[in-house]
DNA sequence: TCTGGGGTCCTAGGACCC
DNA sequence: TCTGGGGTCCTAGGACCC
């Protein structure tokens, strides 16, 4: 913002350093429009102007992405596939095509990365990246974006929406603004006005329980959150709290970078109806193992954890965890520790599970990668 | 309406060590 | 015999995001 020294002390030293003399920043974030929906309409001509809904097909199974025809009909991201059926019977119900999608967005990634200094991907759908260095005012970083925008539509015949803004919190809101298929830009005299009267749920970082602990202090909207002092929303949040008052000031100093590393590999899987049989319950466990010490080898990682999952028939959750000295990344070590912590370390009812999941964490470089690395400085 | 699967980050309590 | 405080690691759960 153009009027950071306004606010004194809190807010300066939550925000921590490097923030004198920086100049603006401009963060731009790319979203494909209902993005597995549009993928199968532009593969499959024939579902053009047709309601598509892209999800589980199971039982069980709810809605990834429906296309804008589909939204008309009340369905959204998250919803049962049940209640989408209901809705829209006379809907295209599909099941995701994952590599497919994930071609696609390695197209736009490439673009991105050709455009910017700095892209970090969100999800196959989404990036941030970093005009910052490329643009010598907003008005040129705007035309770049318009730009981007072209060659990803083009490129991939899909529709995007572009924010553009002096941080990612504000490129964000500002690519929501934008769709379908737009580009926003959000200069920094805009802030206030855009974000005051937008209701916190909007913000990132606020969801469901987040709001209703905010409504209960009397705040519904950005504006009635900027006016509440730091100190109160630290109390009441925690550290949340100091985040809370950034963003409802529109600062965001979260540089766009793309993450080296996982953080922790997981699958999980939920069964079509409960299952109550162990021996079944085990075999899946090991399987789903297997899945997570292939994505370890092929990324190079051991686990110093090892998880496992489990949800109850009334979907209430429980998690069980092992920790070793060293790393682990082999499917039958993993299927071991993870039916172990099955067997011994859960009760599992008359009723069974609705769902199973083994999960890794405590991740670095196995020694293999390591050797490798010094291959490639010339030590080994 | 009946709730997926893959993640990230944070919190709080307890063990253990110095 | 009673009792410190800090640091780190582990575990379980939870909020949130797409």
């Amino acid at each position: 913002m153009t009027d950071d020294r306004r606010t004194g002390l809190p807010s300066a030293a939550a925000r921590g350093v490097g923030l004198e003399g920086a100049h603006d920043r401009y963060i731009g974030h790319l979203d494909m429009d209902a993005f597995f929906a549009a993928v199968e309409q532009r593969d499959r001509p024939e579902l053009r102007g047709r309601p598509v809904i892209v999800g589980g097909l199971g039982p069980r199974g709810v809605v990834s992405t429906a296309s804008y025809e589909a939204r008309v009909f009340g369905i959204g991201s998250a919803m049962p596939m049940s209640r989408a059926r209901r809705l829209c019977p006379q809907g295209v119900f599909l099941s995701p095509r994952f590599s497919r999608y994930k071609a696609v967005s390695e197209q736009v990634r490439a673009i991105l990365h050709n455009a910017a200094s700095a892209i970090e991907p969100v999800s196959l759908d989404e990036a941030f990246f970093d005009l910052t260095a490329r643009a010598a005012s907003f008005a040129d970083a705007t035309k770049q974006v318009i730009a981007i925008k072209a060659e990803v539509e083009r490129t991939t015949r899909l529709r995007c929406s572009v924010g553009l803004a002096p941080n990612r919190l504000l490129a964000k809101l500002a690519s929501e603004l934008a769709k379908p298929g737009g580009i926003r830009p959000i200069a920094p005299s805009q802030v206030r006005d855009l974000l005051d009267p937008l209701p916190v749920g909007r913000l990132p970082g606020v969801g469901p329980v987040t709001r209703r602990r905010l409504a209960g202090i009397g705040v519904q909207t950005v504006g009635q959150l900027r006016r509440i002092a730091p100190e109160v929303l630290v109390r009441e949040f925690g550290q949340h709290g100091g985040y809370l008052h950034r963003i409802a000031h529109g600062e965001d100093e979260t540089p766009v970078a793309a993450r080296v590393e996982s953080r922790s590999i997981s699958r999980e899987v939920t069964f079509p109806e409960d299952v109550t049989d162990r021996q079944h319950l085990e075999a899946v466990a090991r399987e789903l193992s297997a899945d997570v010490a292939r994505q370890l080898q092929q990324e190079k990682l051991v686990a110093k954890t090892v998880r496992i999952k489990v949800r109850f028939p009334d979907f209430r959750t429980e998690t069980r965890q092992a920790s070793f000295g060293v790393g682990i990344d082999s499917p039958h070590l993993l299927g071991q520790v993870a039916t172990d912590l099955l067997r011994h370390r859960v009760e599992i009812g008359s009723g069974g599970l609705r769902l199973l999941g083994v999960g890794t964490g405590g991740l670095h470089r196995s020694a293999a990668r390591q050797l490798s690395l010094f291959d490639e400085t010339g030590w080994g």
